[in-house]
RNA sequence: GCCCGGGUGGUGAAAUUGGUAGACACAACGGACUUAAAAUCCGUCGGCUUGAAAAGGCUGUACCGGUUCGAUUCCGGUCCUGGGCACCA
């Protein structure tokens, strides 16, 4: 009796034509019964943990999920083929603001509407045929999981990695309720339409820049993550060397001032209290000479005392709160500014310098105040000409050769221009700092104020801390009691989790739990007298910075992560879109490390390096599609889906105008955008699963760009990817209609065996390194057209040729599997009846094949393709120089002239210079 | 505004380390098969140009310039376009 497993899917005879319904099917149940992706921790091969993004479960798949899961299932099965253990699990992340959308929308609660699109979307990923491990699904909206993550919270903030200030948000003044910044547009919230004001709340922080070190250093050991992705985060990150330094501010306006004014002040006993000072930092002391006035941010202390007795002041003031935080907001919104009346003195000059408020400059940031160079700096330059304030130039050109040194009056011209800003000049007009470069500059001046105790260098990064306060409903609560007595206490750990109440339907009007007494009315933990619960949730970016652990042992009731994270973790490849590529990234690589300090992973061994979380990372780009639209009577451009359209085209193909199905009049064709909703572009997946299969949607996604390119959607792509594995099957079928027989090992061949067996194995050669190295699946994909094509022209007429024909067709049966999986589990088991695709490695390339006397050189004259020859590949450069003189075309092009130089790149051409 | 990408035929793309530009597909066009259509198969396919044909020539990878025997690839600049900018995920 053969093996059950087996006989489930052997086939004696194929159908003559291809139909991915039933053999998808058919697959998909037969990888479920044998629970043939189920990865388990013992097994002696070496662990390969692939895992792409978990999914928002918005409703149902996209296309970007399609693309993203495809490659991380092409991956995975090409490793599971070159003999590594497996693990691709699978999770939704599941809390966040649609649900709440959707709840204003439908009135129901985020909870309900969340899991029904998790059980839908789970059916769809099933339908995919992804190589998936389900036993290890996670739900982040689950207690059972956010539970470690409350925690995890409480070992932070009694680690002071945690800790409470307040913090700017975008407040709706008609709905009372706190804004994304998606949901301000335009300066306005988007329910109400309102101006949105920044208000300023109290909220939780991790502190993430106690690790901006190491995050930045740790870079260096992402040997498999794109430059790109770890230069963004580098600059994120933002290490600069300047130097923080103080104006005094006159005795009887210090003392009036709530709080010191810009912070801290330097550490330790100063000579000066720190109500009289003015902090701010800069990367540019060597311009410290040309200030000639300071800007602070609208919420500073000055500006508050300032605007006491002057009117106008105020209103300027509540002006400046408009508008959202949004930093591109901030950045290129027109800079405003107003004088305080007030004067702060120069450290270095002694000099009486006005103070400005200015609307670009952050509270948030820094100290929340600037120096102002006009001459060097072009905002600051800007800034004073429009409101008529001092510029003095400090730096000057290097002198040209022939130049005397000294001051080269640049601001006269427009020269000005070309260099201001650059660290490349010499103090001018500077005192006793005049003729220094940057370097010495920074020094010098860095040294006189540390000697006046008004400064010293500091290292600054524009990392910020990560606020997580949510003053939302549908995510994880903050596990914190507020007693009165006690201040801030965390739950205790045999009080967790912290429940979030899952049949609430929030109104759009502040946080609902805040309106709950029966959730946060409680007791203290540690004196047992009444206290009230946080009501405030975390960023969802906090589920989905430590889940990729939470898969190694998704069912352990005891901790964060059991021994298996020391069996799984580093993650070996993580893949998602590069959208990601900043925040997501950071937060979990930030997470890793809380998680490793906190001791989560208990003993890992060196090799392990659990420093970081994700050894290679491919980030993929995103899926787009053709826009139509028509403009309505009030103005707005009505988007129309593709699916609703026809379009005409000229004889060369070119688009010539589009027309509405339904009711045959013009529409407007719009660009080519990310499919999204609010263009009205996504094409379903679903529809395409249903009609051609999965396999066909799979090889389509792969095939019409490499990962990290964007991908155009095509309908008659589609059409392409479909037709290939029609022309595969009816190969495979026409070959084993014949009878089956072993392939092709040893014997005579003649030369179109030859031919077709070189071919074969230089194809195999090249796919491995396509799939395996560069991650090039779409010219994977080609080289097996290529093959296919040549098989169509190979004519298998004896039993040696029908072998190399076997040879070849199971070979691409093989390295087609990690790509489209069912149609070759089917393929497989036609071609070798009694064996299971599951058991085979990917394919080997012979490298006697691949072995040829003669190869074809190129010649060129000047740089110019100008013929070619087959030689002996053992050619030497004599007698390649001397084939190629003699040869026509170059004899013609010297025209009798002989030539200057022979270049021979061996294995690829001969430059002949004239 | 700041940081990081991208730009190659009618279209998606390929060219892996500076070495034959356009593999593989899609669309279009021509042909075979068919009563016909669909499907399928075969052929042509960057632009300009010489030639009856066979076969050639020039030009061409957003734009301008540079390095090199040779540049889609490296360098400088410009334009256009995508992603991110800390509360969308």
């Amino acid at each position: 009796m053969p093996h059950p497993k087996i006989q489930a899917i052997s086939r004696k005879y194929m159908q003559s034509n291809y139909h991915p319904a039933s053999i998808e099917s058919e697959a998909q149940q037969y990888w479920h019964n044998t629970g043939a992706f189920t990865a388990s921790e013992t097994s002696d091969k070496p662990k390969y943990y692939c895992l792409s993004m978990f999914p928002y479960p918005s409703g149902k798949l996209h296309m970007g999920h399609v693309r993203n899961y495809t490659i991380g299932d092409v991956l995975s099965r090409y490793h599971r083929m070159k003999g590594y253990n497996v693990m691709q699990p699978m999770g939704w992340d599941a809390f966040g603001l649609p649900a709440e959308n959707a709840a204003l929308a439908n009135n129901v609660p985020p909870a309900a509407w969340t899991y029904e699109n998790i059980n839908y979307m789970r059916r769809q990923l099933q339908s995919l045929g992804l190589g998936i491990d389900w036993s290890r699904e996670v739900t982040t909206c689950t207690p059972e999981y956010y539970r470690w993550e409350q925690w995890l919270f409480t070992r932070l903030f009694e680690k002071g990695i945690i800790y409470k200030k307040t913090a700017t948000v975008n407040w709706d003044p008609v709905d009372h309720t706190v804004l994304a910044n998606e949901q301000v547009i335009d300066g306005r919230g988007w329910r109400s339409g309102e101006l949105v004001e920044k208000r300023d709340i109290p909220m939780y922080f991790f502190r993430i820049t106690q690790y901006a070190d190491e995050l930045l250093q740790d870079l260096n050991k992402l040997d498999g993550w794109p430059e790109q992705v770890k230069t963004m985060q580098a600059n994120w990150i933002g290490k600069s060397f300047g130097v923080r330094f103080a104006f005094e501010i006159p005795d009887e306006v210090g003392t009036s001032l709530p709080s010191p004014a810009g912070g801290r002040g330097i550490e330790g006993e100063g000579k000066h209290p720190q109500n009289n000072l003015l902090w701010v930092y800069t990367t540019r002391a060597d311009t410290i000479m040309g200030v000639t006035f300071v800007a602070v941010a609208a919420e500073h202390p000055l500006a508050t005392y300032a605007a006491q007795n002057n009117p106008e002041l105020s209103v300027f003031i509540d002006e400046c709160k408009h508008g959202g935080t949004a930093e591109a907001d901030m950045s290129t919104m027109e800079k405003k500014g107003m004088d305080t009346g007030l004067k702060v003195t120069h450290p270095l000059t002694g000099e009486q310098v006005p103070v400005w408020i200015g609307n670009y400059v952050l509270m948030g940031y820094g100290d929340g105040a600037v120096m102002a160079v006009p001459a060097h700096d072009e905002r600051d330059f800007h800034f004073a000409q429009k409101y008529d304030l001092a510029i003095k130039q400090v730096i000057s050109p290097r002198p040209q050769a022939g130049e005397g040194a000294g001051v080269r009056d640049v601001f006269s011209t427009n020269e000005w221009q070309e260099w201001y800003a650059t660290k490349d000049g010499i103090c001018v007009n500077s005192g006793k700092y005049d003729g220094m470069n940057y370097d010495q500059a920074i020094d010098a001046i860095a040294a006189d104020l540390a000697a006046k105790d008004l400064g010293e260098k500091k290292v600054q990064f524009r990392l910020r801390d990560w606020g997580i306060s949510r003053q939302r409903y549908w995510g994880c609560p903050i596990p914190i009691i507020h007693c009165k007595t006690c201040g801030d206490v965390p739950v205790p750990d045999e009080q967790l989790p912290v429940v979030l109440p899952e049949d609430v339907v929030p109104d759009g009007a502040g946080s609902p739990l805040a309106k709950m007494p029966g959730f946060y009315e409680t007791t203290c933990p540690k004196c047992g007298g009444a206290a009230r619960r946080e009501t405030d949730t975390m960023d969802t970016f906090v589920e989905s910075s430590w889940y990729y652990a939470r898969y190694t042992s998704p069912d352990c009731a005891t901790g964060l992560v059991d021994e298996r994270a020391n069996h799984w973790l580093p993650v070996d490849q993580y893949i998602g879109g590069i959208e990601h590529a900043i925040l997501h990234l950071l937060y979990a690589r930030f997470f890793q490390k809380l998680m490793r300090d906190v001791g989560v992973f208990g003993e890992a061994t060196a090799e392990q390096n659990l420093d970081e979380p994700f050894k290679n990372l491919i980030t993929q780009g995103m899926v787009i599609a053709p826009t139509f639209y028509r403009i309505a009577d009030n103005g707005k451009k009505l988007w129309i889906n593709p699916a609703e359209v026809d379009v005409s085209t000229d004889d060369k193909g070119r688009p010539t105008g589009a027309t509405l199905r339904a009711d045959g009049l013009p529409v407007t064709i719009g660009g080519t955008e990310k499919m999204s909703k609010s263009k009205n572009n996504g094409v379903d997946p679903q529809a395409i699963i249903d009609e051609y299969g999965a396999d066909t949607a799979r090889l389509f996604m792969m095939f019409a760009a490499p990962p990290e390119q964007s991908l155009e959607w095509s309908d008659a792509g589609v059409e392409g990817a479909f037709r290939f594995l029609k022309r595969l099957w009816k190969a495979t079928h026409d070959h084993v209609e014949q009878g089956v027989m072993a392939a092709y090992t040893s014997g005579e061949l003649n030369a179109a065996e030859k031919a077709l067996r070189l071919q074969l194995h230089q194809t195999i050669q090249k796919v491995d390194d396509d799939i395996g190295r560069r991650r090039t699946f779409n010219t994977a994909i080609a080289a097996n057209m290529e093959l296919l094509n040549a098989l169509g022209k190979f004519n298998a007429n004896s039993d040696t040729a029908r072998a190399v024909m076997q040879e070849a067709l199971e070979a691409i049966a093989l390295m087609l599997t990690p790509i489209v999986p069912h149609i070759c589990q089917t393929l497989w088991s036609s071609l070798r009846p009694g064996s299971d695709l599951l058991d085979q490695s990917f394919p080997q390339a012979d490298q006697a094949a691949m072995v040829q006397d003669e190869i074809e050189l190129v010649i060129q004259v000047n740089g110019k393709l100008r013929g070619s020859i087959r030689v002996a590949k053992t050619a030497d450069k004599a007698t390649l120089e001397q084939l190629a003189l003699a040869h026509e075309a170059v004899q013609k092009q010297l025209a009798g002239a002989s030539a200057k130089k022979i270049i021979v790149v061996p294995g690829r051409l001969i430059n002949i210079v004239a």
